[in-house]
DNA sequence: TGTACATCAGTGAACGCGCGTTCACTGATGTAC
DNA sequence: TGTACATCAGTGAACGCGCGTTCACTGATGTAC
């Protein structure tokens, strides 16, 4: 095992993205310290040479989970200016229903942090007003409302296809809301 | 304290009624039987004179939260009919986004249970076909897409409402979301 | 460049705690006569 | 209606377990000379 300096910030790079994938996919309250230094290639002594407490970590992968939904948002770009039809079209995609684990952060985890205390909710706010900002200058409207609408309908419309059992009613909220998405847009 | 078979009804209904509220303030995880048992006023060991496992509590628990939930929009229909308009300025309220612990319980855990397995998932997912189709008759229209949409874009602004940690941010997503679901009802 | 030593990343035993669940028990309830 | 007894709702001690956190230790790293 190494223990120089580059090998403890490959280890806590390594600790951090395992927990943003794991409260993803089991919630906040799903990480467990032995678990995740396990799941990262150490024992659990060592996690305290990385985070100060459990809290803290969390923290830090709540941001970091966010971040990469943003990167994945950012990648829906055409050279430098957001495209909402794009956006639309992936955000409420089979593909990103099923992939929670590595998926927009704010979808899978806005119903913990709506139960979190105010530095959490700050947190993911930050997020949202971020990416409601892009969806904003995407519409190219006179009408901020209609940013703030289309985030919180595809946040809703995504977590309601998670939940949705039988997989035909599922596709068919995705459906739904990219249809009216859409025609919002062309309304204008 | 009693023993009757009456009283055992009474436990039963206050274990239950406690844990439908805990788990739409904290999550389904939330809920620990020594807490839940403390604040029935009963000891723990009693629990399992009334249920077979925590699991099974969860799954009776979730039930029941939705029902409340169901009883609350039904109080929103003026003689037998549901109405859109109300029903849509009453969810997106700022009481409604205050009154986590005994409102929609579908807002209030959809995250939790779509992490959750098939049988819980199928639960929630019967609560929301039933929303959607009462909608669907309020709103008169051709379109059953319609009902669809406007029922995910409700969860998710009550959802992002409650993560802004900026109260009029808070308040401008409830009344960006109002405004735009009103108005695709008066296109119709 | 080579040696001596301080630093510190990571290990694993140990801690106190709350968890879900079991079980022997108590005493009020409700029934059989 | 009154008595004797089986039932069973609720109690609280005990269980094994995983949790977050601490700490004495190990041995590779990196620095001072």
């Amino acid at each position: 095992m190494g223990h120089s300096q580059a090998d403890k910030a490959r280890s806590r790079e390594r600790i951090l993205s395992q927990a943003a994938e794991q409260i993803r996919n089991g919630g906040l309250e799903s990480v467990s310290v032995g678990k995740l230094m396990r799941s990262a290639n150490l024992t659990h002594g060592g996690f305290y040479g990385h985070f100060a407490s459990r809290s803290e970590l969390l923290a830090h992968a709540l941001e970091r989970a966010m971040e990469e939904g943003k990167a994945a948002f950012e990648a829906n770009r055409g050279n430098g200016t957001p495209d909402y039809e794009k956006t639309v079209r992936s955000y409420l995609s089979r593909p990103h229903r099923e992939s929670r684990t590595t998926g927009c952060a704010i979808a899978a985890l806005a119903g913990d942090v709506a139960r979190a205390d105010e530095p959490v909710r700050e947190t993911m706010s930050a997020h949202i007003e971020r990416f409601i900002d892009r969806i904003d200058s995407a519409l190219c409207s006179d009408d901020p409302d209609l940013a703030i609408f289309a985030v919180s309908a595809m946040i809703g419309a995504l977590v309601v296809s998670r939940v949705m059992a039988d997989e035909k009613r599922s596709d068919a909220v995705l459906a739904a809301a990219k249809r009216q998405l859409l025609a919002m847009h062309e309304r204008e």
